[in-house]
Parts: structure tokens; C-alpha cells; sequence
DNA sequence: AAGTGGTCTAGACCACCGT
DNA sequence: CGGTGGTCTAGACCACTTC
């Protein structure tokens, strides 16, 4: 994280997140930014670039760069894969770890996570609170060659700051599929919605940077509460 | 569409869909690429960056450039916006104007396209099958100083395409807005689905490059056939 | 140690927007 | 036409993986 471009991004983004330009809308010039922290123009542009990804900013050819206005509160951002517990604030997210254990590997999982049958994997069933209101049952499976220990008291905070902060895994980037499916007993009970009623569920496929996956999960989410973010581009 | 490095880039997938590829899973060396299309290193690396992005391949530092084996078959992609037609094939679709009309912007519209009230927009309801089964009901308004002119005819087909092909629009990014949300009994005999059920519903916000608002959209998906396929990073 | 991707520089020229 | 972003080049050095 050390390096300029990411630097820079962050502090153009805590600018525009303090307001600075709230008035105009509008970034200094890449030249005036080159100048402002004394770099080159692909630095700068490598920046600029990294924001534009994030949905902060758009740039328009010969006018300027300016503050894309979209709000980003209370939605589950599909970009960037941070945790619940970063997205909303850790004291809005209470964790229930209904089960946890090593299991090993069928054929259907290893199919997902591309590791031989037999694999040793914790499998791990967690419901999540958002301001004490049920809101995603989630069935996780880690590849424990990747992460070789996960206890409650883990996998009641996040898990991926565990990953990233204690284990030191660099996480690259994840498949995400995104349906809606019909509740079960079991799981309506658990979020208090009735049986039969929809469910907004993700399955997300989670790679290393060196292109392992560490881990696949599916998450059920409360219809109530549950809303995502995506941002397109046209190419 | 002719600055080298989104042809070259073109052409890498296709070599990658035709499956040259198919072997190692490894693409050659930047360097190597910057021989084989007698560039520079960044034109190579912004192509490569370009089809990370599509989600069609990753980096590894050190080691190479891999084919990331996500199968995207059937999936509607959330990261770029291509329309229905263009994503499964025309001829699989088939789209039944119900409204297409003129009206003047309320003030709940003009919020969300951050345009006047009373700004003329075009008010288009369709419904649009794949494979002849009901898949998508479509509310979507258009503002009419952007576009100019719809008629029943090119709503039959892709709004999106006559924009960029007729209309030379610029079209740049979109925010998109996922949730599940029960059908309404309109919507639920539409579907073919019954009332209560839950639907994977979608809020599109489009934007042309130069920042202003083209048009918005609420498509109610039917959860039977519809899956989003969403491609993240961590940061 | 060799191979390969990641960051950064300095500079040139092109394409588009607004006055 | 001046201002501003977009593309491209040539080259240097760093960081990580692989053997």
C-alpha cells in the first residue's frame, strides 16, 4: 500500500470525502495534480484511474474530472469485497457461529474450489445481525492448506481481516453470482420472514492473489435489509 | 474503438475464446507481447488491464498471466452493460412493448435523473422473454433532450443499441441497485409466477460520458432464470 | 540468479470541450 | 484556440516467483 499511486488515491479520496470539493464537483487538473504531488502524469493517471474503479470520480476528455454523486450508504458494495463488518461499522454486526468444523471435501465442493476430494476444509455456518436484526445466514467453506486454523472467537469477528492482518493471505479478487431464491423453513425461521418468500443469496468464490481460492461461500441475505451496489461501465 | 491497446486487447480474448490458450492457461510475457504486437510496455499492460477488468484473465507478480476459468454462460454481467441482446443473442430474446409513451417528469423522476421537473421523458413498459419463457418486466424513462425520438419499433429491440449506433451517444457508466422484492400480483401473472414471490429486482442509473443522465430503469427479473454474475476486487 | 509483473519517469502528440 | 483528458513511447528500477 505504499506506493504512490495508492497514496495519492487515498488522500484524494479523504479530500473528497471531507468535502473539499463540494462546491464545484470538480478535481484539480491532472497537471495541477502532478504538481501537487510532485509526480509524473501515469502516476497521477494510475491514481485518478483507481477512483474512477471505486465509483468516486468520472472523467470527461478535454472538461475535467469530476465527484460521481451516488450513495453508497447502507448498500452492500459488490466492487469491492471488504466484509460486513468494514462496510457497515463492526458495532452494527453481531456474529452467531452456529457450527464449525473440519470437514473433508466431496465432489460438488472441490468442484467449486478446485482442490482434490478429500481436502481438509472448515466448513462454517454463521448467522449475522445488522442493528440486532437478522440479516444473512452464510455456509463457508475454507481451504484449511490455505488457512490452517479458524476458531469461534474468529469467526465471530471477520474472518477476512483474520486472513488478510493475522495470516498475512493476500486476497486478489472473487466470482460473485447473485440470484434469488425461495426461503426454506429453516432458513425463514432464522431471518423471521415466512417461508416461500424470497431471499436475495450471493455465492462468492474467493481467489488469492496468486489465483488459489481460499475459501467459497453462500449467503442468504433478508430481502428486508439486503441491498446492493454494482457500478458498469460500457466498453 | 481503433487506439491500439482495445485492439489489442480485442484480440487477446479472441485468442482466448478460440482457445489458443487452452493448454497452458498462461498467456505470453508482457514482454513477449510487446514483440508481438510491436508496442510498448504500457499499451500491453493498459490491454491487459482492460481484460482483468472484463474479468477474463489476472496477474500474478513474478509468475505470469493466467486465464481465470469463470464460466460466464447464461449469467447477466453486472460489470459492463451490454443489454439483453447483445449478452444471450438476439434471436433468444423477444421484448413486448407494452406503454411507450411521453411524459413530464415528477418529482421523484427528476431526483433520480437529476433533471427539472416537467422535463419531457419517454415512459417505456416492456416485457421481454428468453427462450419464450417471461424473464424481465421493464419500467424505464428516457430523457427526451438525450433522446430525442423512440418509437414501438426500436423498443422491440435494443434501446441500448440504437443509442450508441443511431444516436453516436456516448454512453459511460452505470450505478445499479440489486434487491429482492415480492411480486405484486401484476408482475407475479406477467412472470408466470405467483403473488408473494420474490423477485430479483434491479434499479439502473445510466450515465453518458460526459456525466449526464440518459435514462433509469427498474427491471423485475423472474427468479427462475436470472443470475447476475459480478466480478470483485479487494483493495 | 533468472524470469516476470509492478511502479514510475519524462516527454510527445492526439482528441475533445468550451469560450 | 486554449484547456484538459487520452494514448503512446522508451527506458529504468523494484518486488515477487520459480528453479
Amino acid at each position: 500500500m505504499e506506493v504512490k499511486y495508492k497514496v495519492i488515491a487515498k488522500e484524494i479520496e479523504e479530500d473528497i470525502i471531507a468535502g473539499k470539493y463540494e462546491s464545484s464537483k470538480k478535481l484539480p487538473t491532472v497537471e495541477e495534480l502532478m504538481d501537487i504531488y510532485s509526480v509524473s502524469r501515469s502516476t497521477i493517471r494510475q491514481a485518478i484511474k483507481r477512483l474512477v474503479e471505486m465509483g468516486e470520480i468520472y472523467q470527461v476528455q478535454g472538461s475535467g474530472i469530476f465527484i460521481r454523486q451516488t450513495s453508497k450508504e447502507g448498500y452492500i458494495n459488490l466492487q469491492c469485497m471488504r466484509g460486513l463488518g468494514v462496510e457497515f461499522g463492526a458495532e452494527r454486526i453481531k456474529t452467531k457461529v452456529l457450527e464449525l468444523k473440519v470437514i473433508k471435501s466431496d465432489e460438488e465442493i472441490s468442484e467449486k474450489m478446485k482442490c482434490d476430494i478429500g481436502t481438509e476444509l472448515y466448513y462454517i455456518k454463521r448467522l449475522r445481525y445488522i442493528d440486532n436484526e437478522p440479516y444473512i445466514v452464510e455456509y463457508s467453506y475454507y481451504n484449511k492448506e490455505i488457512v490452517p486454523y479458524i476458531n469461534t472467537e474468529i469467526a465471530e469477528k471477520s474472518i477476512y481481516t483474520y486472513m488478510a492482518e493475522s495470516l498475512k493471505l493476500h486476497m486478489g479478487f472473487a466470482d460473485k453470482v447473485i440470484y434469488c431464491e425461495p426461503l426454506n423453513y429453516e432458513h425463514s425461521n432464522m431471518l423471521g420472514l415466512n417461508e416461500g418468500e424470497g431471499s436475495l443469496t450471493i455465492e462468492d468464490t474467493v481467489f488469492l492473489t496468486n489465483g488459489l481460492i481460499s475459501n467459497t461461500s453462500k449467503v442468504i441475505c433478508n430481502y428486508k435489509y439486503a441491498k446492493l451496489l454494482s457500478l458498469a461501465n460500457f466498453n
